[in-house]
DNA sequence: AATGAATGAGCATTCATTCAT
DNA sequence: CATGAATGAATGCTCATTCAT
């Protein structure tokens, strides 16, 4: 689902690919954007000609970072929707997207930044997981298990505002766990 | 560390620096932390010698940022927590801090990212702020405003989560009333 | 007459521009568009950032070289026009032409290759020229100097093909001198 | 030392190296040396490797198209010098070495700065038609068409620079006509 | 003190060339 | 033999910081 009708890509550089990605998410992640181009190479164990050949700009290996987490997103938040009770399965999408979501930001705003529809290729994926969770949402509020008078945009902007949250707070379960009931009891119905 | 024992400074001085910390806090807050120097200087209307003048590094001009913006919202929270009911000083103060708050993560990161004990100079104001609030949370919780299980680390997660959410949201009051209104539902004791 | 209304630049920053410009000058034209900037500056005794804090540009820097060379050759051949019979100046200036633009087509093709309208700055003292050119050919013409059926266009290609023959002769004067011969003699009436 | 005793290749490689012998010249006489030669390759329908199989430096290739064009060039001097007058040959030629020349000064410049011994494999057919065009100068200088003081390094200027004026003429026959008509009455006798 | 020119390490990106498939 | 992925030195340009004016 990821590239659009491109020739299947040779065996080792299909595995260079994917340990570039796999370097730049947890790179980007852990120390920022600003780590060079030149270092995520080095740690993926090619040159930086590698990188550029198979991401032309460093933007791009962002979008890719982006899209190939949200595209994971989309696929667990599927299964996660099916089967359940819709209370159950909006909180369970709600906790999945919010840990999934921890390091995202910094991404987003470098994207933005690089200037125009950044989102192209964002798109897609972003559409398909808004899609899912404005479903989700309506099918908690229709069963009762979330208040009705929620719109889908604050519902995604408590999605960021919980990550935040999680983010500051360490690995430790049982605070992010109080954070949760918290959120979670207030989107109860009065 | 830094700003302990220091002549007066001469009027026109005093007058740059503040122009530069306005100036600064403008364009961080809006456009980022990655806006060059020299063009800080430049809306300012001095030169870039003078910015580095009044702050040796860009890294102390956004600590001096913070700083500012600290000692401003400690000052605004004593004023609120002074003359009212413990559970609205707790709530008044909530807002105070998650509206000026927008913008403040991107500083704290790249702080952060400077390197070692960052936070000298933050450390004071940061402190103070968070020694209010826990008397906040402490009296509210007394009050049954707030869930007695509710820890201060928790609480400071959910002012950086709240802000976190606001930041993408637009200015229409609505949607921001009603995150607050989860927020402080939550918050409540079940 | 270069710079439209700056402020005056310092004295020494004025001298380091002009000893990029000489440098770019010499360089570009013994060794051609493809010296690395660093070279350009490290020749001028500067670093590459006070080379791109003068010429933001390397094309920038091809242009500034570019004018001030045309502008060069507009100031002399106005001199030289100025007191002579039709016939002789417009030799005089043939002459001058030629010889200063020995190393000139490179600079042209790599600012053509640059994009759009390069010319913008150097349209000015181009068409400044080709003016006087102008004049000199028809005055020529009309004092039965020069062959009358002799387009501007077609003059100014002999000029740049003879300074391109005079390029692949060596610094021997008779045998520069023998292919003016041959130029002037073609150009007389029949 | 390159090309001396090398076994018939098989028919496609043929084809692929006067393919790509046809789209390097088209590309370097139209768009420059600079063109990259991953696209060259591409163009020709081949990959990166098979150019260098055939040639094995960048280099090479602009070589092998020098080589061909100028033995083009012999051969056709050959036909045409056989069967005239020699003033008639000579104008002949001299039409015929310019208008090949079109766009081969940039080739020449980029070998030169290449480095060393450029000239290895080009020297053979440029002898060849230098000594060509020698025979025919003698011949028309001789028969009195030619004036009898000029020097062969001076005629072979002459084309360069006749080359040169014509490039930057347009297409139109006409003012390429009166750049021939100027030289040719200059070079004849007084 | 203020100014802004100078500095140069650092970064994204390109491209001739090599080599595993 | 052909392919095109990999390589990495080289290049243009930026920007925090210093220092002469």
């Amino acid at each position: 689902m990821s590239d659009t009708s491109e020739r299947p890509l040779r065996a080792d550089a299909a595995r260079n690919r994917a340990r570039l990605l796999d370097v730049a998410t947890q790179v980007f992640t852990t120390r920022g954007v600003g780590v060079p181009t030149e270092e995520i190479a080095r740690s993926a164990g090619v040159g930086v000609g590698t990188l550029f050949r198979h991401f032309p700009t460093k933007e791009a290996l962002l979008e890719a970072v982006m899209v190939r987490r949200l595209e994971d997103i989309a696929a667990r938040t599927e299964r996660l929707a099916a089967g359940s009770a819709p209370g159950e399965a909006f909180a369970a999408c709600f906790r999945l997207v919010v840990e999934q979501s921890v390091g995202k930001n910094e991404f987003a705003q470098a994207l933005a930044a690089a200037g125009v529809d950044v989102h192209a290729s964002l798109r897609g994926p972003t559409e398909q997981i808004q899609t899912r969770l404005a479903g989700l949402l309506a099918g908690a509020q229709r069963s009762g298990a979330v208040r009705p008078d929620l719109e889908l945009a604050e519902f995604l902007a408590l999605l960021a505002g919980t990550s935040r949250a999680l983010e500051q707070l360490g690995p430790d379960p049982e605070p992010r766990e109080r954070i949760f009931q918290v959120v979670f009891d207030g989107l109860r119905p009065r």
